[in-house]
RNA sequence: GCCCUCGUAGUGAAAUGGAUAUCACAACGGUCUUCGAAACCGUUAUUCCAGGUUCGAAUCCUGGCGUGGGCACCA
């Protein structure tokens, strides 16, 4: 439809004698606006020396030349704003179509989507389910544009780091505590534990840091065999079950994986291969860099390669770079990350750019996309591991507030039902929480506040769902069909329309805000619409006609939370 | 110090350079013997400061103040 609109526009403008290449047609923000409005003549006006309201009128004498019958009428508003109203059927049939989808953007593309990449050795913790929150819309918005989309992680199994949480496993082995003793969970807190100590005891014996350095040099050594190699291994094998395991019960799935240990053989072979006078990368104070133009003020120099030969998390994302490409060889690659390496992925995809050969391009196919962190004020919360939340703690604090509102009305439910539906709720609280505000600003979530469960919320979203799905279920028993009768469109029906051009903007733009006001916007039409109305009477016209609303209402709630990464029960 | 980011009612957020800046929470006042009250209706309240560009600025530019982050061998 906005496209009819665009089209006919600048015809129009064609036979008054103005080229428009531009003309943007927009929703109003005010529906006495009309559906669809264009600024053309404020754009234009001034060019040809009339005044703007002068050539709406002029435009919109021409158009009624030749009536429409999708238009019921068009308005001059404002400093010169021409505005569209539709006809009743029109935006009948725009509601009534099952599927349609403007995107193009992924369509027919193959798009990697790099997310919730942990460490083996840490727990998922707050920050990770804030980057799985993102990524999965990332993966969504690229799939329902007709993308293939692949969903990677990139978890590291190697660093010094590592090698300290080891050897401090080690030392407790010593003395009769054996990590892998403990049952599952205790001891994914137990390697966390171990990490932080390890670190802290080197920076307490700093000239005990050989000790480090060999076993990194066994962890980085596949072939090496001994109790070190044994208990590393294993460690990675545990790490990576619960990673997996946190992942599906998140509703969300990674399909490949890079290790840090492999992209950091490939990132320290083409730095090496690309260190010189006249090359990409510099040797300075032992180490070899990269220095960026003098005018890219923006950037800073960064340490590829250390001192000591090893690669640096510079090096290992050139080389996980390389992989991506010829491994999976995307028309897009996005990868999702905390913003705090805004500026580290810059320097990266700038040193690559200058590569040569086919890096210009995959530099070009690369996108990182930021997120901010996660608050979380829970007075409920404690951490287990030195301030950090867990995913599944912070997951599970939402759940009981879950229970707490939902009271007697879960009752009736099986024990796993209602695990379940907690946990879908808590998470569509969590997930549009972080959604609702552009990606990269930071999250307060506290569950102790209505704001995540009450009005603007997930669970608002799903409660609107599941009161139109009891409502189709009524209709059923009633014996009604759903279909629109000769009944004039109101502020709901008018709001449906736009859902394709939303979910558009919303996913080509990753801008998932735009999505979720939305979704606000339709679900407070119809609750108000429902308060007001009675949908299912004994007027069999009516209420077919006000069932084939509510289904359009179900259907665009459903596809918008799948696209968040939502899935919406019919009960609840 | 330099670079990046953000600054919108008491609080959390929205707004391709567009029309009267939108939504929610909180506060106050209403609505359940009828389709789901996790809902609905009403009242109060908002663009950090100073310049500039523009027919039009929360949005773009310059300067200032403030937030968060980054700036050589951690990831």
């Amino acid at each position: 439809m906005k496209e009819k609109i665009e089209i006919l526009v600048q015809e129009v403008l064609g036979v008054i004698g103005i080229e428009a290449n531009d003309v943007t047609i927009e929703r109003p923000g005010d529906s006495t606006h009309g559906d669809y409005s264009t600024n053309v003549a404020l754009v234009y006006g001034k060019k040809t020396g009339a005044s703007p309201r002068e050539l709406a009128g002029k435009l919109v004498e021409k158009i009624l030349e030749t009536p429409a019958d999708y238009i019921e009428k068009i308005e001059i508003a404002g400093a010169g704003f021409t505005n569209f109203f539709l006809a009743n059927e029109a935006i009948q049939s725009e509601n009534a179509k099952e599927e349609t989808t403007h995107i193009t953007k992924y369509t027919d593309k193959k798009i990697l989507v790099e997310h919730s990449s942990p460490n083996l050795f840490k727990p998922f913790h707050i920050g990770h389910l804030m980057n799985n929150i993102i990524g999965e819309f990332v993966t969504r918005a690229t799939k329902i544009g007709g993308g293939s989309t692949t969903t990677i992680s990139f978890p590291s199994d190697v660093s010094l780091g590592i090698a300290k949480a080891v050897f401090v496993l080690l030392e407790d082995k010593k003395e009769g505590k054996d990590v892998l003793a403990l049952s599952d969970d205790e001891k994914i807190i137990a390697f966390g534990e171990a990490y932080r100590r390890g670190v802290a005891y080197f920076d307490e014996h700093p000239d005990e840091i050989e000790k480090a350095k060999e076993i990194a040099r066994i962890i980085y050594d596949k072939k090496h065999q001994s109790e070190t190699r044994e208990l590393f291994e294993r460690a990675k094998e545990i790490n990576t079950a619960y990673f997996i395991k946190i992942i599906s019960e998140l509703g969300s799935a990674i399909q490949e994986t890079i290790y840090e240990s492999e992209a950091g053989e490939r990132g320290q072979e083409i730095v090496l291969a690309n260190t010189g006078e006249g090359k990409v990368f510099t040797k300075s104070e032992g180490a070899i860099v990269y220095v960026p133009d003098e005018e890219r003020k923006d950037l800073h120099t960064a340490v590829f390669i250390n001192s000591e030969g090893y690669p640096t998390y510079e090096a290992k994302d050139l080389g996980l770079i390389d992989l991506k490409f010829s491994k999976f060889n995307p028309d897009l690659s996005y990868f999702i990350t905390d913003s705090e390496q805004t500026s580290h992925f810059k320097v990266v995809l700038d040193a690559g750019a200058k590569l040569g050969g086919e890096w210009g391009a995959r530099v070009e196919k690369s996108v990182h996309v930021p997120h901010g962190r996660m608050l979380f004020k829970g007075q409920k919360m404690s951490s287990r591991l030195g301030g950090v939340p867990l995913a599944l703690d912070v997951i599970s604090v939402v759940e009981e507030e879950v229970r707490e509102r939902a009271g007697e009305k879960t009752a009736h439910l099986s024990s796993d039902e209602k695990k379940k539906l907690e946990r879908e709720i808590a998470l569509s609280a969590l997930r549009i929480a972080v959604l609702r505000a552009k990606p990269g600003m930071n999250i307060n979530f506290d569950p102790d506040s209505s704001l995540s469960f009450e009005g603007d919320s997930g669970p608002y979203l799903l409660y609107t769902h599941a009161r139109t799905a009891s409502l189709l279920e009524k209709g059923k028993e009633k014996g009604y069909e759903v279909k629109f009768g000769n009944i004039p469109a109101g502020d709901l029906e008018r709001a449906l329309l736009h859902y394709e051009l939303i979910l558009k903007e919303a996913t080509e733009n990753l801008a998932p805000q735009k999505l979720v006001t939305y979704l606000f916007e339709v679900a407070q039409l119809f609750n108000g619409f429902y308060a007001v109305n009675q949908i299912i009477t004994e007027n069999k016209e009516n209420s077919e006609h006000y069932l084939a609303v509510v289904k359009r209402v179900k259907t665009v709630l459903k596809d918008g939370l799948w696209v968040l990464g939502i899935s919406a029960p019919d009960k609840m």
